[in-house]
DNA sequence: TACATAAAATTTGCATACAAATTACAATAA
DNA sequence: TTATTGTAATTTGTATGCAAATTTTATGTA
């Protein structure tokens, strides 16, 4: 085992950098021509769209200047559209396209079958508490 | 709960990116002027230094191409120097400077820090299967 | 109404990351 | 020895991410 990996905080890094680069190489061979952030924009978006930029980046837990760019290309590649806000010119509502919808489901089935891959050899009981040690982590690191 | 995360997938690379964020404002009140990245290329240098940027690229699980980058700023800050490999004239020994060696134990304490922060509310139990599912994870992607 | 303050989105600058291409050199084969 | 192949490191291009600054528009106050 490498050395690096003895550390928890180390070996948390590498085995999300793993993770990301595997999702890029499946988005890559499914022809979808989305990137791994923008994944993460349209699941939450197929449970709420028509919301504000910043609306959305308190939902995917993203910064409004990290989006404006995962929105530029999304818009580009036809999966969103900005629509102006009713009585705020600084606003827009991010909406989903027919496109976007259209691929809802095999957008879906491949996130779960890079979960798969990643949890394969885990059991319920340790996904449970994995899942649990995740969520702590992410709270003590937001106080 | 954000619904976002519902996705271990996720989770964990919300997490993580929390985590980078917590490390870079630690390293940033500590006045050491440096950067998570190089931060885990200086840990692995202080068990093997005296090594080429291929060598330090298994060491660390980067790509050549990232650690010119990481190795060039590093350079530039002191932490280590690139010295001529006798006999490949294609190559660089990467070796710390005394100044690392010098911040080496405060560097090491900061990351124990991170480390404490991150796990807290854990128990020992809990850690060992969390990390026995994070070192999965890295096999099931490297497959 | 005019001014100060706040908010929404974007731009700019910097730090990861990798893939693909490039440069320089080494090693092997013809 | 020359040509081919391989290797080490870097460069270039693209995609995250955030902080800080900026632009535009709203809102609240005098």
């Amino acid at each position: 085992m490498l050395q690096i990996l003895d550390s928890m905080c180390i070996l948390l890094a590498k085995s999300e950098q793993k993770h990301f680069s595997y999702t890029k190489k499946m988005l890559d061979q499914s022809g979808l021509e989305i990137s791994p952030g923008q994944l993460v924009v349209l699941y939450s978006l197929f449970t709420k769209d028509n919301i504000s930029i910043s609306e959305l980046s308190k939902n995917v837990l993203l910064d409004n200047s990290t989006l404006t760019g995962l929105i530029d290309r999304l818009e580009k590649a036809g999966f969103v559209m900005r629509i102006d806000t009713p009585n705020d010119r600084r606003s827009y509502q991010i909406i989903l396209t027919e496109k976007a919808k259209n691929h809802k489901a095999t957008i879906l089935q491949l996130m779960k079958q890079i979960e798969s891959k990643m949890l394969e050899g885990s059991s319920e009981a340790e996904i449970f508490m994995f899942r649990s040690i995740l969520q702590r982590i992410l709270i003590n690191f937001n106080s």
